[in-house]
DNA sequence: TTGTACGCGTTATCAG
DNA sequence: CTGATAACGCGTACAA
């Protein structure tokens, strides 16, 4: 590592001035070629790069974009930074991604962190879960006074900015009529948060649904123990071990792929057959959905498309566009095998 | 979004000088409590926040480190990058990741990014298909001249850096042992790259030990279809369509735990049972292993101590200490279901 | 306790 | 074609 070397060492040691040597590292064409060489040479030698801290001070853009999730552990949101980066450099930006864990607030360190580093724009992820996180509405109302903000996230809160949302109705319809077309009658939902301070909204929407069905909505049918795939396990085996096996229910509706996962281990261990006895949907359509035995029917909410519109729109926002403005993706469901194959009624107990 | 505001603005409105707002930010204890209030009510007024640039220009750190690595998406970097992300946090560091994919060579222009933005260090993640990626020693040459180095990879060439590697040698040795101890003596190795110009070294581990074990090597139970579940399944129904049914191995070590993932979606496709008919082994020790049916045996790298150690050496070099050092991080084995849980010999057809 | 003045590394403007 | 020089926003001696 050698000492820093600036432009004034360039400049002295090449025998001109700073200027040209800015006109030689920016490929300014009006300098003879002779005088390019030999400073060029100079650059070389020291392996001289010039400052971006001084570039910007001077005037210019960070090109950089802030992104805040939760932590890129999870495949939903990998695949969400992913495409942000992707789409970024497609524009000459970078991203820069900070992870903040799935339960705690957005500190307001960050927050200054992110400001005092100039950021161009912020774009924040999230899931149901951490909409409502304390800090959000306060975070993107000071990060609005300097820089645009996004928000790829499920419709939870006003945020007055960027809002690219996924639409909850069909995320809630789409699984629930699938399982009533197939004939099931006693559907459960498991996995994410229900409790009564930071009541699911997916929860709710599910809820409505069965109602809107006319079916059942037994509380017995929904446990909430979190986003992975051991709190499917858990869930499923506290639902089904409290109840007697004639009011089991025939098919679950799980929070995400995770969940799912674990929710199929858990049965299988009980000695269920998936899914003559048992129809199971998870949610965001991971890379191993297909995989899994059997291979798992999935709502997908298209989060690459949604984090590429609120990356343009961030971009957009600062040359001048809207700064605040709402859209909304609807979901898919991806039939595969876990609710069986035929798509018509069934005989059930 | 406002104006830029500068600490000349809060110094002007003030009535005070930019010495004392410096101080006020800073929380300097030397300032009237009159006086700090007054300058307060106007940097909160106008939302005021240092340049980070600036503040670097005048001879701080950027206090980042930089991440390069392949992608996220892939739930191994995924936990890497985490892991790196929560060391340099906990010593008040930021790392600012850049994805290359997987077959790119690392650009000039990302190195000269780098160093213009005055990183105080770069850690480089890949696997064996990526360490011999064209661009690796010449980047990190390029780097080294301004900042540290650290490299999380398997071994693969030399390079002047501090060097965080994990041992190939066990990584062959446990799978194949383990296999070889149940009885199998058919043993096919898929995924990967094993092309001529550039020979996984994981590959030629594994054919070393075989040969270590008096095995047959044959080359039709070598099939490298790449690093993900679609080439797992690709792989398996290569290998096992060129082959009359008595010569098809009886245990395969995949790649990695996504070529696995597939193989055994094919296998099972084609009617196999599993464990029975065909032993699996994976790698990475990867979220899904203990959830997949059967649960899958894997090798554990231990990605995130080799993580932790190579961002704890990149701050010590900062401090003066090694610029270029060598740790290597044995495997261990995880037995799951996919082998037969019972640790016998086995009667093998 | 507060203010002045300079340096940090770079680019842009203007003059030559 | 090239060179001086003034910003850019901030921290920090040093002086008051």
């Amino acid at each position: 590592m050698q000492k820093k070397v600036t432009i004034y060492d360039i400049a002295r040691e090449a025998g001109v001035s700073t200027a040209t040597v800015t006109r030689v590292v920016a490929g300014h064409p009006s300098v003879k070629a002779a005088t390019r060489e030999k400073v060029q040479r100079v650059i070389d030698a020291h392996a001289y790069s010039p400052s971006a801290s001084a570039q910007h001070l001077e005037g210019g853009q960070t090109r950089t974009l802030a992104m805040i999730m939760p932590g890129v552990q999870n495949p939903y949101f990998a695949r969400i930074y992913a495409t942000a980066y992707a789409e970024a450099q497609a524009h000459g930006y970078y991203v820069w991604l900070f992870q903040i864990g799935e339960h705690n607030p957005i500190s307001g360190e960050l927050v200054d962190e992110l400001i005092r580093r100039r950021m161009d724009g912020v774009l924040f992820a999230g899931g149901i879960w951490s909409t409502r996180r304390s800090g959000l509405a306060e975070a993107v109302a000071r990060f609005r006074h300097h820089m645009p903000v996004a928000v790829v996230c499920p419709p939870s809160m006003e945020l007055d900015c960027i809002c690219i949302h996924s639409d909850l109705v069909s995320c809630s319809r789409l699984p629930v009529r699938h399982l009533h077309a197939l004939g099931h009658r006693r559907i459960a939902y498991i996995g994410g948060s229900m409790q009564l301070e930071d009541t699911s909204r997916r929860g709710e929407g599910f809820l409505e649904e069965l109602r809107a069905l006319g079916l059942a909505d037994d509380p017995a049918y929904h446990v909430d123990t979190g986003f992975d795939a051991e709190g499917g396990e858990r869930a499923v085996l506290r639902m089904l071990s409290g109840l007697p096996r004639k009011r089991w229910p025939t098919a679950i509706i799980a929070f995400n792929d995770q969940v799912a996962l674990g929710a199929m281990r858990q049965l299988k261990q009980m000695g269920l057959r998936l899914p003559e006895d048992m129809a199971i949907i998870g949610c965001d359509n991971q890379f191993f959905c297909p995989y899994v035995d059997p291979a798992l029917t999935t709502v997908d909410l298209h989060p690459e498309e949604m984090t590429r519109s609120a990356v343009r729109e961030l971009l957009v926002a600062r040359e001048g566009g809207a700064q605040s403005l709402t859209l909304m993706r609807e979901a898919s469901l991806i039939v595969r095998e876990s609710c069986g194959t035929a798509l018509g009624y069934r005989h059930l107990g």
